[in-house]
DNA sequence: CCATCTTTGTGCACGCGTTCACAAAGACAT
DNA sequence: ATGTCTTTGTGAACGCGTGCACAAAGATGG
């Protein structure tokens, strides 16, 4: 019962990068914070700096965007906050559906991030029926059975699914088959979809296990290497692995 | 995927790569279904698939913890999860703890997924004197005030901020700086840490960001190829598919 | 107009991660 | 024991992503 032999490149977004997409938003941030602070323009080593990323990377990936740059003077911000939310579709609305209104879809609706950014909170659905009805974040919860109504009225190409993980995968199909081809899965589990629905999933429980994993490492690394000369510490950007080569000395962990 | 990950160095931690430690979390959760039905062995292709993963990944993956599998026969379940248990260090207690209380501190306090996997709520911090005291999940939230206490007291070296981004790296220096060496960031900030720290964040923000970029692209092949179209350019996205994986848990996380 | 200085855009090399394909290893039947 | 069958473990090839290093482009000043 395998899945055909579906080829598929794995990553190619017309001529972006994967990886790439993934930092725009980041870049965008970035530049609104700038934006918002009348900041005319703005160079590649100033931007990935306060994006934390590289700034040959980022100047690569506002290549693959086009030349939006000026040598010598650096990158007109709100040219660029422009050319990246149109690139990402953010010009444009998305109404969005939660489904699974418990405590993290509840914090899910009253993100104010959404509005923010073309996301609008089209729906929340909850398979309750005591809370039917019931306002969250000034949405009135809708029952499950409604799912596939609501999705065609309102045009959600983009569901949000926050229910235990025994539902999810049913809840995923329904949406799949209403017409939603992109999925924001907050449940622990691996939603099987169609060829063509985008699945990007969100797990605390993995995210934690993952920092144990290095704790843990570190906790080890600096038993045995104790008395090593601890290097300096220096003031870096976000996520530092923070490890040496296998034979490299190990570097200082932190203040006592 | 959605986990809001800085590439880095990527140095590999003594052997393991860091791609195949974000995944063991997967086969971990895959396995302890398994374990529950009782099952006592499976072979690397039922489990790619539980784990929606190519089974020769998989297999490469746990080369690199040994050589735990049986020729002809597959793998034992539960040695296994002894196994990737104790790589991730799971065996052992991780007091955690989570600072900003708001809607979604408040998800994640509740989240269940906690204690199954050896962590533990070890305090609820807010900035906000009126939450002080009173409970959440069953927790007494302190204030930010005792937070320097709360970490040396508990020996935590794990932190959740999920406060707004205003006050992100401040609390985040707070908490380095009194030992915490692991964070999982909610706020939608770059967050500037020493050399030996990690840190892990997740944006949903930027998920969705990411999801209408590809939402955007696919309408438009598809109206680009709705009629003249030489040869009918089909869309090559989507992810793997597999199927089940309960695990009773709800979901938790999200951005803020 | 020319020289100099700044910053972009990118060719190139390198390393990680993925996947294929297959030999080796063990189970199982005869 | 021997042969067959299943499944692991891994060598090798390939592609993507990263970062260096530099030439080209444009601004700026004399």
């Amino acid at each position: 019962m395998a899945t055909g032999r579906t080829h598929r490149p794995a990553t190619r977004s017309r001529g972006i990068p994967e990886a790439t997409v993934a930092r725009l938003p980041l870049y965008l941030r970035a530049l609104t914070a700038l934006s918002e602070r009348s900041v005319p323009t703005v160079s590649s080593e100033e931007l990935a700096a306060a994006a934390g990323v590289n700034s040959a990377k980022l100047r690569k990936d506002f290549s693959y965007l086009g030349s939006y740059g000026t040598r010598g003077v650096g990158y007109d911000v709100e040219y660029l906050v422009y050319q990246i939310s149109r690139e990402l579709g953010l010009t444009q609305d998305w109404p969005v559906v939660i489904v699974g209104i418990g405590n993290l879809g509840a914090a899910l609706a009253n993100y104010g991030g959404f509005a923010s950014r073309g996301f609008r909170v089209a729906a929340l659905i909850d398979a309750d029926p005591a809370m039917a009805g019931k306002p969250v974040a000034g949405i009135p919860v809708q029952h499950t059975d409604d799912l596939e109504k609501i999705i065609d009225d309102n045009g959600v190409s983009i569901g949000v699914i926050a229910t235990p993980a025994g539902a999810a995968q049913q809840v995923c199909d329904r949406l799949v088959a209403a017409g939603v081809t992109s999925i924001l899965n907050f449940a622990p589990t691996v939603l099987s979809v169609p060829d063509g629905v985008d699945v990007r999933k969100v797990d605390l429980s993995i995210e934690l296990q993952i920092l144990a994993f290095h704790e843990q490492r570190k906790a080890g690394e600096e038993a045995q290497a104790d008395g090593a000369g601890p290097a300096a510490v220096t003031r870096e950007e976000s996520d530092a692995s923070a490890d040496q080569g296998p034979d490299g000395d190990v570097p200082a962990v932190m203040p006592a």
